[in-house]
DNA sequence: ACCGATGTAAAACGATCGTTTTACACTTCG
DNA sequence: CGAAGTGTAAAACGATCGTTTTACATCGGT
């Protein structure tokens, strides 16, 4: 495998699972079996290196997610929860983590959130027909509080979020 | 002032801003103009710290909060936000920096998780007659979600889970 | 008047961490 | 062949941080 690709895996391993700040840069050393120097040459720094880690999970979260109907939708974070866990929003850790003040990364926590808000708005134009800036905020409230809350209370929340934003979105189109 | 309470205050306000880790104790000691001495007399280590801070602020948020209602629910919470800001739930961001290693911590979110729950159902109770499962995870869900996308979005997304809350128990209550 | 509790000021300790450096081995290609 | 590129192994640097320690001041209560 590619010393690039498999920094990067290993440090989003690592980052999601344990942290951001609680992962010293000598696991992924360890982890990669690679010397500090040549993953310094590869990634640069830390924060350089977390920032990739993010690029590549907003690429891979995106291509993973069916955005064309609310059922699709909902379907896709629980698929999501299963194969890789409920530990939260990676995104908004990593910014609660770093305090906003890493430019690279606050610019992909960015990015991310504007593209999830985005693609939601799109599918609500699609399913029910309106452009509704209340009705994608609701959505993006459902979606962001069904990955939060399923940290405590299991991924059932999934399932009643997705019943809610349903339930909202087919009022919507039959108005 | 009282030491514990001035102590208590400033380190909630920083670590709220800030974050956990990105505050050291210097910035804690310097803000109160104690010594360190003095600071590790009353409150015993940082950890210990934060873990009182975090019980400071549950029994404040549950004190402030009005849960008697849906609409009640989201108004205190639209109070708080402009009252405090919106930076996401202290409790997970904490959770987040620490890894939910340190014990002292992590029981303070789990109580403060489980209590939100524990109100919700009991909103749900009173105010669709019924107790719910679904439907109290779906409130959560807006909850969080509310208080999580509102980061980014601002406030209105506070006002956008409130009708989709109140929607929910109504329809819910003329069962 | 004095003693113990409680406070300050400031240096020091010990650990961790991100990062760099030194010294060396292996491959590749003109 | 030999030089450039890329890798390893391991020590070292410099900064930060949580915490402790040393030395000294203040003050209320028997």
């Amino acid at each position: 495998m590619d010393i690039d690709t498999q920094l990067l895996s290993a440090a989003e391993r690592l980052f999601d699972h344990d942290g951001f700040n609680a992962t010293g840069m000598g696991r992924v050393v360890n982890e990669t079996r690679l010397s500090s120097r040549t993953v310094y040459k590869h990634v640069g720094s830390k924060n350089a290196l977390m920032a990739r880690v993010l690029a590549k999970r907003r690429k891979r979260f995106f291509e993973h997610t069916d955005f064309t109907t609310t059922t699709a939708l909902f379907a896709s974070l629980q698929r999501w929860a299963d194969a890789e866990g409920v530990r939260g929003c990676l995104f908004f850790r990593v910014q609660a983590e770093t305090g906003g003040s890493i430019p690279e990364i606050a610019a992909q926590v960015a990015a991310y959130q504007a593209q999830l808000r985005t693609r939601i708005a799109d599918l609500v134009a699609s399913e029910a027909g309106v452009v509704d800036e209340q009705l994608t905020d609701q959505i993006l409230a459902l979606f962001e509080g069904a990955t939060m809350a399923a940290t405590y209370r299991g991924t059932a929340v999934i399932e009643a979020a997705h019943a809610c934003a349903l339930e909202l979105v087919r009022k919507r189109a039959q108005q």
